[in-house]
DNA sequence: TGTAGGAGCATACAGGCTGTATGTTCGTAT
DNA sequence: ATACGAACATACAGCCTGTATGCTCCTACA
């Protein structure tokens, strides 16, 4: 039943927007009535909360799933990389993650979840990059979301039709030319 | 009158969001009543696109007065950095150019009415790095909406008390490792 | 100078939506 | 057997948006 409703929520929020879906049109294609929704969530805005959480922990197995560990610092940043964008592709999640997530729940709230999961081993795949790899010490965690809006903008670009591999190889240069940098700085 | 409303719009959406924003509310605090909201603007999101355009607009000439004529592409380049994060910690801007604005009016609309101003500097900025400066070659429309994405959470971060050199300092890596790059690739 | 017409604003209304309060059913523990 | 609470349905109050209608005053023009 939860799950019923999740379900039909994603389906509306991503097609309407969150502001656009009003719980009748939710509950009516969940097929069940508003006492049951207000019965497993609080408001409108937890049901869009469990959505954006399942999106987003979707995403981030999709991202440990292709860290091999037989790579390098900079190997591993590049797959995850290019899994995250990949898995952004799926279908409204662009929308629900990147555009509606942050104006509905706060930038601070959708950085504690988005943190929960994939965010962090980014900011590892870093850590690792300047302690064993080429990249030269600076601030890790500024660099760290740097870089994260930079991947974040590189799936919605995809999402709108760019080409993939125009945008891998602009972010690969972009990581590279970071490792080009001198280390003693 | 328009003005009046205005001023009121951004006061409001600033401190309580768009979609917390009543039009009661709204030309409450304008003094006016809600004839007047609706002799001026189609609907709410039109009073909202009249506020995000005016600072976007703004914000795009701070950037164009941060940038003399008498700099290398590498240093309007970054220079224009400064000047657009700078800019952006304006009280409220963050909110609405950033995180509401995409919500509320569409990728789409935001694109143009940043596309308008401010975003088309940074695309010519690169292009003379790369013609005249050190830049080496690549897509240049990727390369821009990457940069941008980055500028943009680089102000997001200032605005939420991260040191602003700090976040300079990585912006300037970053350019810098691109620059360092074999041109001819 | 008198008047028609429209801009600028205020008031009133209809429809829809959210959240809560109030039932109702059914399983389960004692 | 019964008391109790979870799971859901129904009903209601309040608010909000957008539109329709009314009023006033200024201006263009005869």
């Amino acid at each position: 039943m939860r799950a019923r409703l999740i379900a039909a929520a994603r389906a509306l929020f991503v097609a309407e927007g969150y502001a656009a879906t009003s719980t009748p049109a939710l509950v009516s294609k969940a097929g069940v009535t508003r006492g049951a929704l207000y019965h497993h969530f609080p408001d409108k805005q937890a049901v869009f909360r469990a959505v954006v959480e399942a999106e987003s922990a979707a995403v981030a197995d999709a991202i440990d799933a292709a860290e091999g560990s037989n790579m390098s610092a900079m190997e591993r940043l590049l797959a995850g990389a290019k899994a995250y964008v990949q898995a952004m592709q799926v279908a409204g999640r662009v929308r629900l993650i990147l555009i509606d997530g942050p104006a509905v729940l706060g930038q601070e709230d959708m950085q504690q979840i988005e943190g929960r999961h994939g965010d962090a081993s980014l900011k590892i795949g870093l850590q690792d990059a300047m302690s064993q790899g080429p990249l030269p010490s600076m601030p890790l965690d500024t660099l760290s979301t740097l870089l994260s809006a930079m991947f974040e903008r590189a799936a919605i670009e995809v999402a709108e039709g760019r080409d993939p591999a125009e945008v891998l190889l602009v972010l690969e240069q972009i990581l590279q030319g970071l490792s080009r940098l001198e280390k003693g700085r």
